[in-house]
DNA sequence: TCCCAAAACTGGACATAGTCTAGCTCGCAT
DNA sequence: ATGCGAGCTAGACTATGTCCAGTTTTGGGA
């Protein structure tokens, strides 16, 4: 995703793009990696040396806020996911790495016998070994 | 759960029943509550005032490790599960509260569609707003 | 019963993740 | 040029959890 993509999407979500926002949306929208903040942390400030630690986490927040990602407690410690149409998640028990599954290859039955909640959402968790490096 | 059958699944386990991984294990294992260390650690100490966080922690970790109880990150934090067998979660989306689901109430398809792991274990996540208490 | 080594327990130091705040700076409108 | 609000910063603070060195408890053998 090219900088100037990046400004139009936080315009479009009413987020004033600065450069030092531009720099850590850069490192985590448009892929489908998983990473920390302490991961969006360190490959922001190899493009912006001086950012601080403070701006990283309040810029994720604020990206969270305007459904621009999520944050999902599970894998490698909480991670942010800027895939944020529904899908399912598969997790190497070993490293806790994270990979996506598309909505549409799997699917659950039962869930209108569920009585006592109104459901917002759901997904499925699925830990084990990867076999090798995705294609 | 009586404290004599901690003990005698404590011992089935080789763990041995001490008075602090007694007051400990009654906290969590027997029910079907999601709690937290921190939570743990202040129910354990109305029983045994002079334990420390570290005996909690400790004794938390080596029943998880034993397979008497489980972790999960989701939820209000960290929680500890003493439901072993496979079932899934509710959680609240305002508090945290998770619950159980029974494993035979939802069922997943889709899951021989995938190729690039082995599978060890899943589970479906539900987020929503509990309607009442639990009857 | 007494003794001792091993196991268990302790407080506190340390680590990590994340939040918050007070002050500074930057960019923009006048 | 000046003023103002938004953005950014360092560092203090909180929460959660691990680790360790020293002490207490325990239970099996003499
Ligand atoms: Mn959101
Ligand atoms: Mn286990
Ligand atoms: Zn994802
Ligand atoms: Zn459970």
């Amino acid at each position: 995703m090219t900088d100037s993509e990046v400004v139009e999407l936080l315009r479009a979500h009413g987020i004033r793009p600065s450069a030092h926002r531009v720099a850590v949306a850069s490192c985590v929208l448009g892929n489908d990696t998983h990473p920390s903040a302490e991961t969006v942390l360190r490959k922001a400030r190899e493009r912006l040396p001086v950012i601080s630690r403070a701006t990283v986490y309040n810029t994720l927040n604020l990206l969270n806020e305007k459904g621009l990602l999520r944050q999902h407690p599970f894998g490698a410690g909480t991670v942010f996911d800027s895939n944020v149409s529904r899908h399912h998640h598969l997790i190497d028990e070993e490293t806790g790495e994270m990979r996506d599954i598309p909505w549409e290859k799997l699917s659950v039955s039962g869930l209108e016998s569920i009585k006592d909640a109104e459901i917002t959402d759901y997904m499925i968790v699925i830990r084990g070994r990867f076999k090798k490096r995705r294609a």
